[in-house]
DNA sequence: CCCCCACGTAATGTCAACATTTTTATCATT
DNA sequence: AATGATAAAAATGTTGACATTACGTGGGGG
């Protein structure tokens, strides 16, 4: 973790966008707790920025807090999952639309050219996970729709608690083809401005790759209900 | 503003609590100033916990803060408040589309009552704004979705927002007994267990709402472009 | 062996003081 | 009257100390 060469000004701004890419790359594990006293030293800062920090983390759903217990990484739950993809489907549906009518001619020149590039690699790899070129395609979709909140909801937000969980995102062999597929679709629906067929063609988009990753996460839930009781109890209820 | 009675435990969360309250309830207008010493007073706190809680706020956007300057409640320009609706009526369509699923059938049921409720109160009403039984549905809506993240991201995110700008919500003679209309429609919908017909009539309501109250965005925001230039200067890049 | 209690340690929450930055008010000069 | 400089006041950012809560361990009793 890394809290100089930062554009930010205050400690707790520094501090807040350390950790945030300590937990999107995996480095602060899902359900890693996060101890204030040990961040203080490691940064070299006093506790109150780091709180802050927290804060702010806390609202951006990357992390959860239990009062007087603390703080610990984000874990998603298979359901939890299945409900942001659903969300995903809604929203990105809607920023393919949108993408058709505002995106610039020289953007979408621009998210040709990387498909070609995805494409290249996918025809030479092995690699069924899903990579930073699908996330970059997705952003730059979100991004030619032109509406802040969009890009806000999902590129700064859902896309980054997404990638906590890549590896909740293995596909079987194939997929990683298809997705390409269907990428060109919603390219080729943008290029025609037509905002109906590149909304569905979004839309199924995201639901294939729900239906694709979600018997995974059952199996995961499997794993991860043993490992709960262990480390986190539950809460009871402190009255009303 | 008040930090008793609150169910919260610390300090931090009372403060966050009541300050939400105050934002969304226009007590704290926008685009005032939250001055921390003067909060401390009148909380009765230290000024650590407000910051905390203000960092929460932050996040939430209902507030935007400007480092070393402060922090101030959020303004919502014409064209955000057009991208708002806009992920309104995917996110609004998509809750439609999984109550219709998953909506339990007393759910329905008293949400028949509530629009009833509404209905009557509609018939005798001059009143044009949108109103808690306007926001009620909706609510219930989102909630009937089962989605978590849907109603994290509608009823505690995006319908605090709205909430704010109360006063950009008012309607035409008569859109109050058509809002109330299209309810039924998309109540109807749900009734009938049918996905595709809910989220159609759930868009349909949420883009005619926005095209009734886009036009009185364009108004408000000539006035405004005069207020901003004057009390809140354009910050000059600060390098890089 | 299991449960309960007491005590010490660790971690979180808060406070007030200090440091730094911004804003405001006043005075001098043009 | 307007502009610029300076000093004081106000506000934000940070720190370390103190208060409070939670956790872990050891000992004793049933």
């Amino acid at each position: 973790m890394d809290t100089t060469n930062t554009k930010s000004e205050t400690l707790a701004d520094q501090a807040y966008d350390a950790l945030a890419k300590s937990i999107v790359s995996g480095e602060l594990a899902p359900g890693a707790r996060i101890l204030e006293v040990e961040l203080a030293e490691r940064f070299g800062m006093s506790r109150g920025p780091l709180r802050e920090a927290m804060r702010r983390l806390e609202e951006r759903r990357l992390v959860e807090r239990v009062s007087q217990r603390g703080v610990r990484v984000v874990r998603l739950t298979g359901p939890k999952l299945h409900g942001i993809y659903k969300v995903r489907e809604a929203l990105e549906g809607m920023a393919a639309r949108l993408s058709a009518q505002n995106m610039a001619d020289d953007e979408i020149a621009e998210l040709r050219e990387m498909l070609e590039a995805h494409e290249r690699y996918v025809r030479q790899s092995d690699d069924y996970s899903q990579n930073q070129q699908d996330w970059d395609f997705h952003d730059r979709i979100a991004r030619g729709s032109k509406n802040e909140m969009l890009v806000s909801l999902l590129s700064d937000d859902l896309y980054q608690l997404l990638k906590i969980f890549r590896n909740q995102h293995k596909s079987k062999r194939g997929r990683a083809r298809r997705a390409v597929e269907e990428h060109w679709r919603i390219l080729a629906a943008i290029e025609d401005r037509d905002p109906e067929m590149a909304e569905l063609m979004m839309r199924r988009h995201i639901s294939a790759a729900l239906a694709v990753f979600e018997p995974s996460w059952a199996e995961d839930a499997a794993q991860r209900d043993q490992a709960d009781t262990a480390d986190w109890p539950d809460l009871k209820p402190e009255g009303d």
